[in-house]
DNA sequence: GATGAATGAGTATTCATTCAT
DNA sequence: CATGAATGAATACTCATTCAT
């Protein structure tokens, strides 16, 4: 009989949200953004059309808070806190986070790169990420982009110096490239496959490390 | 002044056909299919909307001849009389033939990756053609597909046979896996890309066959 | 810390109405009782939505009760208790009287003639107090009504009155709407004037004092 | 079976625009802007929905236009080309010209003063006009304002003027407000009675023509 | 009393498609 | 062949109102 207090509220609020973001980020994922309606989200979530606008303001919002959901998990993984400098074990061991991330956001993944394939989406949501995520090639100029940027800068430094125990006509720029490509390729490939076949991470990341380490 | 042939009629209507696809598959690449309005396309054809009706029964057609067209390319590019072995400057030329065609192509392979990353589109679309282009890993059921399958096959072959020559650890599937999950990366990478950096393709190209030729 | 009695009670009920009411006047008179959500006036007042409707039964009524109760403040104000002869200073007093209120209660005409202009609203909301105040002009029939239609018909006496002292050719009617439309003209511009100009309130009702005392 | 030439689609549009802006104006007008639905308004014009946004790309720009429309019909009817001085008989025809107006697009004018009382709305759709015919009250700044605003100046210099000619304790600012103050009850008061009471506009101008020649 | 989560009917707007001319 | 007016089903979003706690 007692009313709710503000933390049962909050509550509420937060197991609401969580609940129709991930059945969001599912149907964005595979159907897509924009041919997933927001009638179908919120029957798929079993509440009604209006209480999705009293946790979201706009199909956009409701997106834009998916991304950096997941692009803040992605931060969390990573440990912000490096000095730059890349040692052979750690370069195993960010390669290897990144399939385990692969992994465990896959929705996110097939969301991010089917978002990345629009220019005005690209731009309306994802530029701000970019320069980082999606990896040098496509706008050299977010440089300032702190955090992946960063790790970026120490991954370069690594292949130059890498340059140094290799034969002389090493280019370490082409050779990351190749590294970026490979995990991209594989990245896109991945999210589109049987979702338990392990086997095929492990491969491909044992061998992609054999090559770069 | 003499009345059109229906030879000459044929023509313009090819003609017309041909404009209306340019300008179609140039905003579906670049704003995306669902984005692109057929009154935008039409407009941007200089022909009606109703116009476009009497050229393709629909958006769907329209965006499945473009396909079909673009695909149709690829099948003469790769000149389907092949015998089945690949020798190793097939190899080459069939990888930088690959390299061209993404050049070539581009903004048939920015709409190409664009409709792989929705699954119903993904489906509709490009089921047909998958297990092919799209590699092995996404339907490997699809096998019977004959033309590209087939090159698959050689370059499986080719992989397999390379083995002999290598280390005994050498893995011939993932290596050849790797060696897609490269040229992949570095197609959704180009796609967006500088049109006329030409250097990152010949950089990318050279290196790759370098590495698995 | 006593348990409240039912009168506190009954006097923390009234008080909280008033304050929703008053809020909600501000609010219906500046952006329009449409464009004002329940939410809003809800939030602004400090209480919860659900409150609202504890105090009103809906959206509708607490609109009714804001107007009744301005309607009954103009009652209490121009004391009901005449007999139906105006003196001319009674007139003066009358007319000084109208203008003062115009002031005390700015917001709430600045809502009634918001209200005024919209047919099905003013038939909903007004029609039981028109015929008097938004005077004689709109619906003649309700001269029933008896408090303020006596005012009316006091002053249309007064007018009769008035033409025996005047020249031949005065038509009562006529200058009494007159009278009146001077006044409704001053109305509908003082409401949306620089609240503090009292300069132009007093010139304009010494002028109409002197015209049709 | 031969196709409309471009004349007879520009007749098509400018009739169906025509229409659709006449069923809005009377719909706005009597029911209120918001409360009129564009479904509501396609019914009774007999179109569909859809059909409304091939001619006004949305609600907002075809209540625009439908200002625009009727603010360029008062344009035309009062002769710009007037130098500023006004007579006598040119203030007369002004004032007749004013309550011909007021017949003739009795529900723009309630579509007018119903905006008029809504803060929000009125600095959307009528900022742009205002400073003239709203008055000289709401907004003196807007005087640049050409067109009306001249005639507002030249009405000035006419009760300027005419204080010469009067006692000496006229006041022309407060003589001009009560005109325009008579004129504008009147206005509000007429576009609700009986439409075709002439003979109250007939009484009304008359005695304002007598009063303030 | 008090809260705000939850509902659902309603609103403006879009767009592929049809069709009379 | 060619046009663009016309349609209507679908979509994102709003908001008064209800109700469990």
């Amino acid at each position: 009989m007692s009313p709710r207090t503000p933390k049962q509220f909050q509550d509420i609020r937060e197991e609401k949200k969580t609940l129709i973001m991930d059945v969001a980020l599912e149907h964005f994922a595979n159907e897509g953004y924009f041919k997933t309606t927001i009638n179908h989200i919120a029957r798929h979530a079993g509440i009604s059309k209006g209480l999705m606008y009293n946790y979201f303001v706009s199909k956009e919002e409701l997106l834009s808070e998916i991304i950096n959901r997941s692009i803040a998990e992605i931060y969390v993984y990573f440990d912000p806190d490096k000095d730059g400098y890349l040692t052979e074990d750690e370069f195993e061991s960010f390669v290897r986070k990144c399939f385990m991330l692969l992994k465990k956001q896959r929705s996110f993944w097939r969301l991010f790169f089917q978002l990345l394939m629009q220019k005005d989406v690209r731009e309306q949501f994802l530029s701000c990420h970019l320069g980082s995520i999606d990896s040098i090639h496509t706008s050299p100029s977010d440089k300032e982009n702190t955090f992946l940027s960063g790790i970026l800068k120490s991954i370069t430094e690594y292949f130059t110096r890498k340059k140094e125990r290799m034969l002389s006509n090493y280019d370490p720029v082409t050779e990351l490239n190749l590294f970026i490509y490979a995990v991209k390729g594989f990245a896109i490939t991945a999210i589109y496959m049987d979702e338990n076949d392990d086997f095929i991470y492990e491969k491909t990341v044992n061998r992609i490390i054999e090559i770069y380490k």
